[in-house]
RNA sequence: CGGGACGUGGCGCAGUUUGGUAGCGCAUCUGCUUUGGGAGCAGAGGGCCGCUGGUUCAAAUCCAGUCGUCCCGACCA
């Protein structure tokens, strides 16, 4: 039981002016985090309650799926990085340093190397395999931009394991044990989440899930479909591919120049000519690790960078300033075209559509209209490339695809051999073969998760806990704690419940009740027992659920049963 | 890194335009009254106005620099 009179929980009536979020500011109003520096936090009392709640069921879980747990270090050696080649690659978010001896190390932002470090060293054989080892630790990333509180911050606590087997079939039964426990992981902590198909990003691999916890307020974009269970962050989300030749005219004469004077979007361009946007082939020029590149969609539709580096194979691509495409095209950007351009080209599907259109004649306030493709220009290929949109078919079943907000709480990815090759993890199989293993890698933001919690579960008063992740399960309130039967009843309705093993709140405090009433909503615990004075003097004690605000009456005497009965019930309701 | 804004008691803000030595609400402490949805009265404590330098008789206020924070974008396990 803990007292509010012995407990830091410094809760506001005002919210800190530089909380966006829901989450972020009932965190702050709720005593739970504190800032220290940007996207650096410390997790007080109530907050760290809640954490440490997510972790006992990832646990429980990870072990239930037959992972080790491990804790690694926070500080890592430049060599295993150099190993990888992450050194080179990975970019500012990662914070290096140096020790005494000049020795350069990195804070972990992710433990790929020191797991494979570890696995390289002590697994020798197939009768070791397959593995799965995590751990719940603290990471470091030097983000560009942390915001929101808990939901993107530089320090954070992470879930995160990895697995190795003897081949790729072992591997695809380790991915999808964990994707399994992850599904119920996120049940359990009463979560409305989709795992959706994603980019690999730099971690590499071959595929990987995202688990999303559906929340405007989230981060990233995901569709899904109406009809089947496909999901995928618009990122990764395939566009259909075209057949039919359906825009513009068959019989389309030689293209023709038109002045265009300062028409540069497709907007104003589609407009001068009277014509759609998809009449229209947007020509988009790229700077990449390999090279310019120009790559062309129709004018109602976005191109997607992820796809463009993805298709490339590319470890970056960047849209082109005006200098470079002035250098490319000879023009101002705005109209640019693929006619006569001698840039490598290659085309979104959208553009086999169109049968004839209209495209930047590279050339200051000019554009060609009965550009035909195939006649005019020839792309290297076609390929999808270009952003999903609300309303696209389904690329598994052809019903309407929906596009949500999401909060990436999880990760999972088939990584391959990309680091076991690098760094040389290797056992040993029946035949005495050495095999390089075969990696998964599987990760959980723990305070992230939590945010995403509270931005799915609020109201206008404060935090709507599920109860397997509540600071606790069940407040007390005694109105008045002057009033000598009062305070007895209270005092005596919190030894009983936690004598059961019930995770009791007690707001002991000489507070007007008002006052009390409000922070408990704020705190947002599942269960709350108020103790008044005409109620304790008539035999009765009040029970009232935070969620749904319902409040019903009760005798003392049967009051405890009542509170476990609902603590139960709302248990049931978690799985848990 | 580009754009925008902000740094004044613990929190939320005013004061800066027009320089004259700091104020309001909440919170905190003491006393009395009050006790079912953020009470009332009386009193008290707490701020080198982010930092450094400059202008001036005088700087929270003007100027320069610097640090920090937030928002939008780019970026992103």
């Amino acid at each position: 039981m803990i007292r509010y009179t012995q407990y830091l929980m410094p809760t506001t009536k005002e919210t800190p002016s530089d909380a966006e979020v829901v989450s972020h500011r009932l965190m702050l109003r709720g005593g739970f985090i504190r800032k220290v520096a940007s996207g650096i936090y410390t997790y007080m009392p109530a907050g760290l309650r809640v954490l440490r709640k997510v972790e006992r069921i990832l646990r429980e879980e990870m072990d239930r799926a037959g992972a080790q747990e491990v804790l690694m270090p926070a500080v890592i050696p430049a060599e295993l990085w150099q190993e990888s080649g992450r050194w080179d690659l990975y970019g500012k978010e990662l914070l290096r340093f140096k020790d005494r001896a000049d020795r350069e190390f990195c804070l972990g932002p992710t433990h790929e190397e020191v797991v494979t470090d570890i696995v390289r060293r002590e697994v020798r054989s197939y009768r070791q395999l397959p593995i799965n080892l995590y751990q719940i630790q603290d990471k470091f990333r030097d983000e560009i931009r942390p915001r929101f509180g808990l939901m993107r911050g530089r320090e954070f606590f992470m879930k995160d394991g990895y697995s190795f087997d003897m081949d790729e079939e072992g591997a695809k039964e380790s991915y999808q044990k964990m994707y399994d426990a992850y599904c119920r992981i996120f049940r359990r902590m009463g979560l409305d989440f989709r795992a959706v198909e994603a980019d690999t990003g730099n971690i590499g691999g071959s595929s990987s899930h995202e688990f999303m916890v559906i929340a405007d307020s989230g981060e990233d974009s995901i569709v899904s479909c109406v009809s089947c269970a496909y999901g995928a962050n618009v990122e990764k989300a395939e566009c259909p591919s075209v057949a039919e030749k359906t825009v513009g005219s068959k019989d389309a004469g030689p293209f023709r120049k038109v002045e265009t004077p300062g028409r540069r979007t497709i907007e104003e361009v589609s407009g001068f000519l009277g014509i759609r946007p998809d009449e229209l082939i947007k020509t988009l020029l790229f700077e990449t690790s390999v090279g310019d590149v120009a790559v062309l969609v129709s004018g109602a539709f976005e191109i997607n960078e992820v796809k463009v580096r993805g298709f490339l194979g590319a470890e970056w691509v960047r849209l082109a300033e005006e200098p470079k495409v002035r250098e490319l095209t000879g023009t101002p950007s705005g109209f640019a075209g693929p006619v006569g351009l001698s840039v490598r080209m290659i085309a979104d599907l959208s553009v086999r559509s169109i049968v004839s259109g209209a495209t930047g004649a590279n050339e200051k306030d000019a554009h060609l209209v009965d550009v035909v493709p195939g006649r005019d220009f020839e792309p290297e290929t076609y390929a999808d490339l270009r952003m999903v949109r609300e309303g696209d078919p389904c690329p598994r079943c052809g019903a309407e695809l929906r596009v949500s907000r999401g909060i990436e709480v999880g990760h999972v990815f088939r990584l391959g051999r990309k680091y076991s090759e690098k760094l040389r993890a290797v056992a040993l199989d029946a035949d005495g073969k050495e095999i390089v293993v075969v990696m998964g890698c599987y990760g959980i933001g723990v305070g992230r998760t939590a945010a995403a919690a509270i931005e799915q579960h609020n109201d206008a008063d404060g935090m709507i806990w599920p109860i397997s992740i509540a600071p606790f399960e069940v407040t007390i309130i005694p109105v008045n704690v002057k009033n000598a039967d009062v305070a007895a009843a209270a005092e005596k309705l919190a030894a009983d419940l936690d004598a059961r093993g019930v995770e009791v709140f007690f707001d002991d405090r000489e507070e007007r009740p008002g006052i009390k009433f409000k922070d408990a909503d704020l705190v947002g615990i599942p269960v709350r027992v108020t103790l008044g004075e005409k109620n304790v003097a008539d035999g009765f004690g009040e029970l009232r659920d935070r969620k749904t605000g319902e409040t019903v009456r009760v005798e003392l005497s049967r009051l405890a049963e009542e509170v476990m009965k609902m603590v139960a019930r709302k248990k049931a309701e978690c799985g848990a």
